[in-house]
RNA sequence: GUGGGCGUAGCUCAAUUGGUUAGAGCACUGGACUGUGGCUCCAGGGGUUGGGGGUUCAAGUCCCCUCGCCCACCCCA
């Protein structure tokens, strides 16, 4: 038997109700903030995502997917959207065109990592991003929208959203170096990889899991008390904003961003209903990324949410399924199909889902798939009702029945009073 | 990349210290006065017990290898 590759996934029709309910909620939220859709390619040149992530962070180093094409060409997909989205902004120059920036993409990210709860290969996003403007209230607002969103799709009583400052190109070095200096005191308390970090990406020793990194983390020199002036105000200006905007948030100095284009505002959506993942959701301001990558220098922020994880949330408190058919046709012979079906294509083109029997199986198995589906009305008909012209409706709730005109307009007119 | 756990029917699971033709529930198909679902009853289809090798009179059960899945580390969405 040929299996789907690891960390691959079919998404079944059981489950998309609850994908679709996703989408539609973030698609209707985001409308209404002003977010337009943007699609990118799944390819992009490796450099794209050397420049924009960061070429010694663990994505790019260990995790992407990476070939070359027949070409010749280095080409990667996509492990993340954000420096994708910023490419197609340059390169079709929307700096110059788009009043707003204000973008979103929902689609496959490809990162090859070992498979557990909540993380596979090929995982879902909705990313959003605004290109242009750098403002405290912007950046509420765009938590204010992922806040919306997951509130709409009803799993905000399962979520944190975590918020912190992680510097400007100004002082972050300056906190880089003093937390250099702090965690080569306690070098000896920390874990090889902490120690390896200390080199390269001090910031993220912050977050290591480890506990003794983690005691080490937390008596560490806080990021918000090294911030400057500018930084600092900006900040606690976003604070007073996500109040007046009414989201719910705390303030996490440990919170760091694995790529390297984020600077200043970063949050994460966090839960402990995803096993060792706490990441629903994250993003933060990349104000040097358009510019690292050759455009103008415009600022950003983002965030991504993933899909799998939000609908796992989304299936731990409501149950959704399929549609099912207003009406199913169980047809007893050829000529009672025939005469079916100009009546079924009608009701579907007038956009009512109904079902009818193709195979000649008899009206028991009929009843009992009609019963499956759990469609409203079975409808009978077979040579009695072809010479009467009328059909047996069975309202399959009510365990009534009754027979009505054999024409699409009475099926109609049926449909209709089931809407009101 | 490193650990740990688990692989028996479509799904969830059984199968005494190794011991007859590997079972059950759910699901599926058909039937219970021939044109009526759900409930009940009956019947049926469906498994080279993940794959390969070994030990044994005998292996789903023990040993080795291999593959796959899951969980955790790590990393993150």
């Amino acid at each position: 038997m040929i299996k789907a590759v690891k960390g691959f996934k079919d998404i079944l029709p059981d489950e998309t109700p609850y994908w679709q309910f996703l989408e539609e909620k973030a698609r209707k939220l985001l409308k209404s903030f002003g977010f337009r859709e943007i699609r990118i390619p799944v390819l992009e040149k490796l450099e794209l995502f050397d420049r924009g992530i960061g070429s010694t962070t663990d994505i790019v180093e260990k995790e992407m997917y990476t070939f070359k094409d027949k070409g010749g060409n280095l080409v990667a997909m996509r492990p993340e959207a954000t420096a994708s989205i910023a490419r197609a902004y340059i390169e079709n120059a929307l700096h110059l065109k788009d009043p707003l920036g204000k973008y979103y993409f929902i689609g496959p990210m490809f990162r090859y990592e070992r498979p557990q709860a909540g993380r596979l290969r090929q995982f879902n996003q909705i990313n959003v991003e605004v290109f242009g403007t750098k403002s405290s209230s912007l950046d509420a607002e765009v938590m204010a929208l992922l806040h919306n969103i997951a509130d709409e799709v009803g799993i905000s009583d399962g979520v944190t959203l975590e918020v912190n400052h992680i510097g400007c190109k100004k002082c972050r070095p300056i906190y880089r170096q003093i937390l250099i200096n702090y965690l080569n005191q306690n070098r000896e308390a920390l874990c090889e990889d902490c120690r390896k970090r200390l080199e390269r990406n001090p910031l993220r020793a912050l977050d290591c899991k480890r506990q003794n990194c983690r005691r080490v983390a937390l008596s560490a020199p806080k990021l918000t008390d090294h911030l400057c002036d500018e930084c600092r105000s900006y900040f606690e200006e976003v604070i007073e904003y996500l109040q007046i905007y009414q989201v719910p948030h705390v303030i996490n100095p440990l919170i760091v961003r694995g790529l390297d284009y984020y600077t200043g505002v970063v949050f994460e959506l966090t839960t402990t209903e995803l096993g060792a993942q706490s990441a629903v959701a994250a993003g933060g301001r990349y104000d040097y990324l358009v510019e690292e990558l050759g455009g103008p220098s415009v600022p950003g922020i983002g965030f991504a949410i993933g899909e799998e994880r939000a609908v796992a949330m989304l299936k731990n408190r409501k149950k959704l399924t399929p549609p099912a058919p207003l009406f199913f046709f169980a047809v007893l012979g050829d000529a009672a199909k025939k005469k079916c079906i100009p009546i079924v294509l009608e009701l579907r083109k007038r956009g009512v889902y109904t079902e009818m029997e193709h195979e000649n199986r008899s009206l028991k198995s009929q009843m009992r798939k009609a019963n499956r589906l759990k469609a409203r009305y079975a409808v009978m008909v077979g040579e009695d009702e072809l010479e009467k012209g009328r059909a047996v409706v069975r309202d399959m709730e009510k365990k009534e029945q009754f027979d009505i005109e054999l024409s699409s307009e009475a099926f109609l007119k049926l449909a209709e009073e089931e809407v009101r």
